[in-house]
RNA sequence: GAUUUAGUAGCUCAGCUGGUAGAGCACAUCCCUUUUAAGGAUGGGGUCCUGGGUUCGAAUCCCAGCUAGAUCACCA
């Protein structure tokens, strides 16, 4: 393993740590009493409120100065300064503990324990005073320094790659990355406090599914070895919460992780999270209200309003939300209204207007094409889009007055789709009819067409109360709530492709001296990057290689006696 | 999948029409007992993403690839 200069300083520090008899990753509890956050909160100079703390954390900035110290500790609830003395430290004559152990062998990144009590320096600022610390754990990689004064922050790490793919790092040194992913799991429980309280009951479903049901979408396949069948990773929850609900559960829900074998953008990544809620008694205008409530119970539970920000747009999630039906969306954004149409003439509609499609797309597929070609993206504050084509909702309840259509709606918010429910079909043999058509779909080319799960009409023919039932993206919804621009975002580990890691293959010492190359100048021929001897044997060209040696030896003043270019032909020979 | 932009020190970034790379922070050594992006001085640190090509000579120009971002396409 090559290491650079400062991550072999941290190593040798480690080393000279354990021959002084400091462990540096001690197995033992280090309690704490305090966190940084609560002592800035709560310190009063005046009564001297924190005589005695304890707190551990990972040490981010130090400014040494001769025989006492600054530095700062940031622990999980935030960063505090603290001040050492090395007099405090070092009550003795032996000064090693301040001059070697703190001074030069703690680094930032380091994770120590502090006791002490707290003051305020002259500048104002609430600081530990130490009076004992411990190392905990010693960081051997440097860390990206991000410094901030007055909000400003200086060298922020901001690459995604390293971001997302490093997210400890990301986490360690951006702190509203934390809080984003503390805001996400605080959404997740304002829905569950929300479900509890009414009663239903969380369960948890197949991930493994013989059949991949419940939505239209490419599953990823993977393989069952003793049973000897293909297995799919689920694509939703539904048909398993039905199910439930006709065992006879009045209400259940799911947090669930779905998998789609589709593309990955800023708003789709291959895995990610839906809730589902199924209720039995209710409708789909029921299922609106309750939306509304769970949305605006998650804003309030976050920020105190209804009201957010998202990019330069400012949303009120305060309920009731505009209702408009499908066909009136494309309508109002049209003028066109295709109520009534058949296959063709929706063609010819989706020319004039430009919008994409293909043979094996249906009515009902056309209509939606038009709806998220044309309407979709102009519903910025929440709005209910209701009624949807019968062919692109197999799983919904026929409408109840209007023909064709079905008891469905989306959430729209900021132009996405938040969440997406409907009156459930619960009729067996009309459920069978639609996985029939689907079928159908599938046939003509539509490779997102359901499979046809038995089981499930099975069920059905048990017979199920007229239930309603809801998804809600929480990944998406996080990015609305967190104001983030892309779901790598609110995703700790989002989806990214592996970097392939070629493995470092060097030649030995002896076989560079085999090839008469002198002993002195191996290191300079690996450092120009022929770090086996095969590659140095497809150099053509000696004189640049005598050449590129003899730069290399003067410009890092190596002191070497400079190459001929027949001596180094000499080697090439061999 | 298409187009496009980027990849240089641990981190953030300069580097023009080709001449073997710079800054700030970080790091090291020495000096300095309450500093605030904060001390001062000195110094070390590079496979310029990878592989080819052009050239006496490539971080720079050309081609191919890898990774990431953006836009579009596909897609809930």
């Amino acid at each position: 393993m090559i290491l650079s200069e400062q991550e072999q300083i941290r190593r040798d520090a480690l080393a000279e740590l354990r021959k002084l008899g400091i462990d540096p990753y001690p197995a033992a509890e280090y309690k704490t009493n305090v966190m940084a956050s609560e002592i800035l909160k709560n310190y009063d100079q005046a009564k001297n409120s924190y005589p005695d703390v304890c707190l551990a954390g990972r040490i981010m900035s130090r400014r040494i100065m001769g025989n006492a110290s600054f530095a700062e500790l940031m622990d999980s609830s935030g960063r505090i300064q603290f001040y050492v003395r090395r007099d405090d430290i070092c009550k003795g004559e032996d000064k090693t503990l301040y001059n070697t152990v703190f001074k030069r062998l703690l680094d930032i990144g380091d994770i120590i324990g502090i006791k002490g009590h707290v003051f305020t320096t002259q500048t104002g600022e609430v600081t530990v005073h130490v009076n004992e610390f411990t190392l905990l754990s010693k960081s051997v990689r440097p860390l990206p320094i991000v410094k901030e004064k007055d909000g400003v922050v200086f060298d922020a790490v901001t690459d995604p790659e390293m971001r997302y793919r490093q997210r400890y790092v990301d986490l360690i040194v951006n702190p509203h990355v934390r809080d984003v992913f503390r805001k996400r799991t605080r959404i997740i429980q304002s829905m569950r406090e929300l479900f509890n309280s009414r009663g239903y009951l969380e369960v948890e479903t197949p991930i493994l599914q013989p059949i991949p049901g419940g939505a239209s979408a490419r599953p990823f396949i993977t393989h069952h070895n003793a049973l000897d069948i293909p297995l799919y990773l689920r694509i939703a929850d539904e048909l398993y919460l039905k199910r439930l609900i006709v065992g006879g559960y009045e209400g259940v829900y799911e947090f669930a992780k779905d998998f789609r074998n589709e593309g990955m953008d800023r708003t789709h990544n291959p895995e990610f999270t839906v809730m589902e809620i199924y209720i039995a008694y209710k409708d789909y205008n029921w299922m609106m209200k309750f939306t509304e409530e769970i949305v605006s119970k998650a804003a309030t539970d976050l920020h105190g309003k209804t009201e957010i920000a998202y990019g330069d747009q400012v949303i009120d999630l305060k309920p009731p939300y505009k209702r408009i039906s499908m066909l009136d969306a494309i309508k109002e954004n049209t003028g066109i209204d295709i109520s009534g149409m058949d296959e063709e003439s929706l063609r010819k509609v989706c020319d004039s207007l430009d919008v994409p499609h293909s043979p094996e797309m249906g009515k009902g597929k056309l209509i939606d094409s038009l709806f998220s070609e044309k309407c979709e993206h102009n519903y910025i504050q929440p709005t209910f889009i209701i009624d949807y084509p019968t062919e692109t909702s197999p799983l919904t309840k026929m409408h109840r007055s209007k023909p064709g259509l079905v008891e469905r709606f989306e959430l729209m918010i900021n132009g996405k789709e938040i969440a997406n429910a409907y009156s459930e079909l619960n009729d067996p043999v009309d459920q069978m009819e639609r996985f029939l058509d689907q079928l159908k779909l599938s046939e003509k080319g539509d490779d997102e067409a359901m499979f046809i799960d038995l089981d499930f009409v099975r069920a059905l023919e048990y017979g199920m109360p007229p239930t309603s039932g809801m998804g809600i993206g929480i990944d998406r919804l996080t990015m609305l709530l967190t104001n983030q621009p892309s779901i790598q975002d609110v995703l700790l580990f989002p989806q990214m492709k592996p970097v392939s890691q070629k493995p470092r293959v060097e030649s030995t010492r002896e076989e560079y001296l085999e090839m008469g190359i002198p002993e002195e100048w191996i290191e300079p021929v690996k450092k120009l990057g022929f770090t086996t001897v095969a590659k140095l044997k497809e150099v053509e060209k000696a004189g640049k290689l005598a050449n590129d040696l003899n730069g290399f030896n003067k410009k890092n003043k190596l002191g070497l006696a400079g190459l001929s270019p027949q001596a180094v032909e000499e080697w090439l020979k061999k």
